[in-house]
DNA sequence: TTGCTTCTGATAATCATTATCATTTATGCG
DNA sequence: CGCATAAATGATAATGATTATCAGAAGCAA
């Protein structure tokens, strides 16, 4: 199995891209978090480390990691696009707390197959899908 | 069975606000379209009846429109807020090709009750939900 | 009419993301 | 090595949808 970093090296190498000590920090700092992320919060965590790079470059960096397969976009619709892991962590759907924002990842092999049929009855080849659902978890119903 | 401008009007009076003739024409714009619409489209036909509107007018009722019921915000990840009719329009999800941008809408019963109770499974308490399938349509597809 | 509140339109502000561009850095080749 | 070429970076400006602001217009109450 290879490591993340040996993935994105041979993603560089087969787009003719360098790699660069901007690169490989980013990618660093994107694969120690586990939770969602956004632009902003990654640039602030590799600003720590060196104050000299611009967030141009995360963002730039950011969209490399998504096209070497190893992060995905995830979209909640609050207006900034939070990244996850995507190598390893086979595709999910998100619970989210619209009192807390706490996410749950979820997986449901019948909805997803359900899907598919839906998608085929109009004649259509299902290449992807969004689903996210909006509740209000255990903690924060009990508090009120 | 209350026409569209009733429930606006209702909804003004309950709300202490003013029925104008920007609110008129815009609500009435906004019925004539079925497909989804964007606010700048909106605001593109109704200027041809009034060019003194201003686009934030546009935006505001479309803002009033939704909180009274008639209308739902739909969100296809493109930048751009669209709108749908929601009176009279039960609840649906959307299936929508990524070549040419047709959609379609749909309802898979079960898939809603399974969302449920993956919700549940979690200890939350499912408010709502958003469902996007995007796959390639027949026609694009023949088209290769 | 007079005062008061709401609406409106024009315009500026916002905010995440993208484009631009001059400068720096890496790479290949003679 | 040294030069030529290409790619990468950081600072900053631009973008584009939406929202806030604010002065003036319009509706309502007394």
């Amino acid at each position: 199995m290879k490591s993340e970093r040996k993935i994105f090296a041979d993603y560089l190498v087969k787009k003719n891209l360098r790699e660069t000590p901007q690169r490989g920090m980013i990618l660093d700092a994107f694969l120690k978090i586990e939770e969602h992320t956004t632009a902003e919060q990654l640039y602030d965590i590799v600003k720590k480390r060196d104050n000299t790079i611009g967030q141009a470059t995360v963002y730039r960096v950011l969209k490399l990691i998504c096209d070497a397969g190893l992060a995905r976009e995830v979209d909640f619709g609050d207006g900034v696009m939070r990244y996850e892991h995507c190598y390893n962590h086979p595709h999910h759907d998100h619970l989210v707390c619209r009192s807390c924002g706490k996410t749950v990842e979820v997986v449901d092999l019948v909805i997803e197959e359900l899907q598919k049929r839906v998608a085929e009855s109009f004649g259509f080849e299902l290449t992807d899908h969004e689903m996210y659902l909006y509740g209000i978890c255990g903690n924060c119903r009990h508090k009120k």
